[in-house]
DNA sequence: CCGATAATGTCAGCATGTTGTCATTGTTGT
DNA sequence: ACAACAATGACAACATGCTGACATTATCGG
């Protein structure tokens, strides 16, 4: 038999793949001009979406990634004036993440940009199909993130 | 307003790339015993996949690489006798990246893994979803690749 | 309270991707 | 045919991700 499925679905994966990639040179070309890359600005999103604190490990969580990938990132960032490592009360070693003046500047204009991208990237996509799409996505990292 | 649109595919955004990374874990698992790696894998699967022989510049556009990228695989799984590069009589520089018979074994191999990986991975979710979410992917792929 | 376990920072090595550059080879339009 | 242009191979520099290893610090269970 020729399961459908089972290509469907690797075609689906070669496609993620695919995405990812383009996603990346479309966040490095938003972020030129304010002097990021894509890594920063996930690192950057990830700190201005969260409430409470977050610490470079708990940024890693966040993103998926090793702690050591983001603490690379950080470190360069903190160098370049957007972060600053804050003491925190509930750990003597573990720092919090904090943007800086700077580096909430950065963000602002940052969502200048990238506000209409998402918005005229969907424009023409009707939110029930992107709600249908994040939760097939959702159900697949489920899976796999043990 | 809140455009709640926007989030919606910010959030869409993050979890590509989450799936992405997931995804390269998968592939890592999978061929570990094969010798091989994701990037193997992408590799021999666009070799195996077409009908056509294929160039290096070929495979990179097939993967949405760059061609660099992937000659330096290539170059590793040519010296590693899964890849052979055989004269192109349309190109006289640009050769053709074959299939040796220990690479076809191995792709061979990687299918009995693979495919029940795809089918235990997606046994639970309807294929109209697949194929809906592959749509928007592929959209969103032909959006951004220009 | 104390020992075992987990989390964190840090450093190192490596894989995989990018871009840039340059020489060479193909292709195409006139 | 020839000149302009595009595609390819080769090499280099770099960004970003991974894992492993080790010391230090927190946390938790007895």
């Amino acid at each position: 038999m020729h399961s459908p499925k089972r290509l469907l679905f690797l075609d689906f994966v070669l496609s993620v793949f695919r995405l990812n990639g383009l996603l990346i040179s479309e966040g490095d070309a938003m972020t030129e001009k304010l002097g990021l890359t894509s890594a920063r600005w996930k690192v950057i999103g990830a700190i201005a979406l969260s409430s409470k604190g977050l610490t470079v490990p708990g940024i890693a969580r966040v993103l998926g990634q090793s702690r050591q990938a983001v603490q690379r990132i950080t470190d360069v960032m903190v160098s370049d004036n957007l972060l600053f490592y804050q003491v925190n009360p509930r750990h003597k070693r573990s720092v919090i993440v904090t943007l800086t003046d700077a580096g909430t500047e950065i963000y602002n204009l940052l969502r200048e940009v990238q506000d209409p991208w998402a918005l005229g990237t969907t424009e023409d996509i009707p939110i029930e199909e992107l709600e249908s799409a994040l939760r097939l996505v959702r159900r697949l990292i489920q899976k796999f993130d043990k």
